[in-house]
DNA sequence: CTGTTAGCGCATTCAC
DNA sequence: GTGAATGCGCTAACAG
């Protein structure tokens, strides 16, 4: 690894005209620079980006930290916000939690450790009051499709109480008057809005949501499966499900598959986010979409924004509205009079 | 942002005393190691790690370069190459190439430009000869899931000859003999050795495969589409299919709905990868399982052991086996014989 | 336009 | 056991 030292040796100049050669060309002789670039070639010279940034005080990097990278949900928003940064000369380095509450405070603190310009969270497991102080602490820092009262200038979220409205009125224009739904924890905010957004619309409408055929699930497909059984074994009828989740939607499908009710004959089915997994369900999943790429790109945006401190801050849009993706999974009960 | 600087002076010692006290706790005197403690805490102190890195010239931070976060291959890798590095207290930095080689060149070197000790490629899109020569350039690189004739000890990858030869071995055992596949790309190594193993299979059986049912495609599932439709309106007959990746398959299984096709009574399908996908079709598909998590977990391990050229190198597991994973997609016609 | 002088924040000699 | 220098590789004043 050869140095600028070594470069401005070879090319009989001083460390600073080399440096200024590659980060000011404009501020330097035409005929040195041509020396410049040859000693650099010659030598094979790259620029050490951790001296770099140390001398300069700016990284020009800008960390995430999510639950984990295996899954489509997270990727699909640090892809967004890896070409957004990209895009602004900036890197993005990804720091994983492993899902528990030290490690998000952890990778949030090494992070900056690091020297990040800012860092990006998707906090999942801290509860409000944690995340709060450490938003506190830190200033610089932006929350990734999640909202936190009193800090809306840091957040990018999706109105989820109007995601929960859409799924209702979806299920009523096609005529369900009978609704059951499976949420996400009561404990993350998402779930709660939606399940707000839901009622609210439902309400509106005249048409009850009944206690007993609300359950809580956590997002994923083994739960939603056994919460699935429990509705379908209950005496109380319905024609309509909600699914806080796509994979949600896909364990209540196995249940009904082992249940022999058909969907959308039975039994109506609607899913939340629209990953992949949505459109290669049996039958296909009419759903809500979450807009996770354009998420992610305008938390980089916005943590770029912050980290230059531009006024940009104002201008990013941090309010996302979720879309209905409609397949096949619906039944429509207004069709056949 | 305390200075070392700024903490020795509020405990009364020099620099280097609290240097000492928090990296070599037992060189310094518990009575001064207090004082330390105290003032750390006082001003909140965090130890600037890219600072760290220049002096010690040891960043502890392994790089990881995918084309992309957005899909469960890749972030399952990253995750079990992270959980690794994290439990040998190194950090992982991840930078996606965009799928364009370009962008895989320059996110290798870029990583290295940040002082990464080590780095992980995931080379898709760059020609065997362009990885060769930045094999050459950067030493300390380890290839994840791809063989490199040439640099074994340096590429963790599984065997998809004998991947391939288990997917044919597991049809000819439910009695197929008319077999037909869709591949992945020609160009991929991955594509062509597990065609190699399956065909090899196949030949040794007797059971030549009809080059006429022999499809190229990309591991998406929208060609994959494309191509059992092909095949389905091709006169030559076939009893099942092998698919290079649950995607493909999952693209097969839309094609045999559209002809009301069923799967498995009048076609199988058999897929490679298990990721979530597979067990969400329907029917649940049966396939060859690679063991990303483990592939990631070594390639974390393999990188560590070249940063820290440690003789470990030699003992990391380098090839992984894949493994059949049974469940709904695959006739078995020796049961009703 | 270019060279000299100072750091950035820390670890690491070497004396004491 | 501790402090005073020195340097990691680079940028940023300040002169000239």
């Amino acid at each position: 690894m050869a140095t600028i030292a070594q470069v401005a040796q070879h090319a009989g100049v001083s460390t600073a005209t080399v440096s200024r050669a590659l980060n000011k060309p404009e501020m330097v002789d035409d005929a040195t620079k041509a020396k410049v670039r040859a000693a650099v070639n010659a030598l094979g010279y790259r620029p050490n980006q951790v001296a770099k940034g140390l001398a300069s005080r700016c990284s020009r990097t800008i960390g995430v930290v999510v639950n984990q990278f295996g899954s489509a949900y997270y990727g699909t928003m640090i892809d967004g916000a890896e070409h957004a940064l990209r895009n602004v000369g900036y890197k993005l380095i990804a720091e994983s939690s492993g899902e528990a509450a030290t490690g998000e405070r952890s990778a949030w603190q090494s992070l900056f450790d690091r020297q990040c310009e800012a860092v990006i969270v998707h906090a999942d497991v801290l509860s409000e009051n944690e995340v709060a102080i450490l938003m506190e602490q830190h200033p610089k820092s932006v929350l990734m499709n999640r909202l936190l009262p009193g800090y809306e200038e840091r957040c990018i979220y999706l109105d989820n109480v109007r995601g929960g409205a859409l799924a209702a009125q979806h299920l009523l224009d096609k005529g369900h008057q009978a609704i059951a739904t499976i949420t996400g924890p009561r404990s993350y905010y998402e779930a709660a809005d939606r399940l707000v957004g839901f009622q609210q619309r439902l309400h509106a409408a005249g048409v009850p949501l009944d206690p007993a055929l609300t359950m809580e699930g956590n997002f994923k497909d083994d739960l939603a499966f056994d919460r699935m059984m429990q509705l379908l074994e209950s005496p109380k009828p319905f024609t309509a499900v909600f699914c806080q989740s796509d994979e949600t939607a896909a364990g209540a499908i196995e249940a009904c598959r082992q249940k022999g009710v058909r969907i959308p004959e039975d039994i109506s089915l609607i899913g939340f986010d629209d990953v992949d997994l949505a459109r290669h369900l049996s039958p296909k999943l009419t759903t809500i979409r979450q807009p996770l790429r354009e998420i992610g790109a305008a938390s980089g945006l916005l943590a770029h924004a912050i980290a230059t401190a531009s006024p940009e801050i104002k201008s990013v849009q941090k309010i996302f509205e979720a879309q209905i993706v409609e397949r096949a999974s619906v039944r429509d009960f207004t069709a056949n009079t």
